[in-house]
DNA sequence: CCAATTCCTATCATCGCGATAGGCTTACTT
DNA sequence: AAGTAAGCCTATCGCGATGATAGGAATTGG
């Protein structure tokens, strides 16, 4: 499960996006917006602050804005820097490897070499994406929404099993 | 996380398609070959005898066993049935679905959008891969590890951002 | 009948997560 | 200069999932 902490922030910097000329938003205005608890959104927008992501100014008229153009934003820095590294395996973590304790042997471990695959599959995706694609995909969405299009269906489906369309 | 639960059922399960020949194979010992906790192992098989992947036999001389061919057991099966549905949100389940709390609208959430991908590409992978797969992946590893080769370099790279080749 | 083994239920400690409380600091407005 | 709207910071809390253990009952081969 993707924590909330992550879903907060990745929706805060889609609203941030949209509204990047209007200057710095106060965070009540993004938690009203947005559905979320005023206060965690506030220590969420803190962390993307000290992480560079955004800027801030205090008192009237202060906020939080966009430091950087969204299409230098990559969204798996964004759930890094919030939760931590994302490798289902301790062992597949770069910056917090750590051998898994109940590891025999490593370099033949058959956990390990399956969810290698998985890491790398969401790390493609997550890290391949910027904030600029995710905020196009979702006026895609909406504007698709209308005519009953789903756009997007995985155009690079390869050459798999064949079975079902997978669930779950 | 990969929750140890599934570790543990994947490890034991790669171990018995090895001794399959043995015929029944006493918890203990496979809990010692893999350095897993006895009593915990024990919990996990049984779930896994009953969801239909193994067979027991009780008393001396007994012990568990595939009850059907590893090319037959996806691995994705085997991690939901242990660790529950593995969507990264509580919306891209299909068996356990239930609508975001903190999500607006479903149709145009960003999260939603982003994961739905991270999703599909992880049960390519766990629903794409069989046992038998597996644990003919681990002998190519261990064959490939004497020469220094690393076999499985994810040919099937596409066309990326080309950037750096992506950690954690 | 004995011993090995599966089977079943209950319980426990720990930890991370989501969230809240309360106050301090900055700075715009009047 | 005062008032106030906002960001900033620290501490704390409840809850549930997770990983694990304990203890015994049921089965079955020798």
């Amino acid at each position: 499960m993707l924590p909330m902490k992550s879903r907060y922030a990745l929706k805060a910097l889609v609203f941030l996006a949209r509204h990047q000329a209007d200057g710095p938003v106060p965070v009540a205005g993004i938690a009203a917006a947005e559905a979320i608890p005023v206060k965690f959104l506030e220590a969420i927008l803190l962390e993307l602050r000290n992480s560079g992501i955004l800027t801030s100014r205090r008192g009237p008229t202060g906020g939080y804005q966009l430091r950087v153009e969204p299409e230098t934003v990559h969204l798996g820095d964004v759930i890094r820097n919030l939760s931590g590294p994302m490798a289902p395996l301790p062992c597949l973590s770069k910056t917090a490897y750590h051998r898994c304790t109940e590891c025999v042997d490593e370099a033949t471990c058959a956990v390990r070499l399956l969810m290698a695959d998985v890491h790398a599959a969401t790390l493609r995706i997550v890290d391949g994406t910027t904030l600029a694609q995710l905020v196009a995909r979702v006026d895609a969405s909406a504007a698709g929404e209308a005519e009953g299009q789903s756009e997007r269906c995985r155009p690079e489906q390869g050459p798999v099993s064949a079975k079902l369309d997978f669930i779950d």
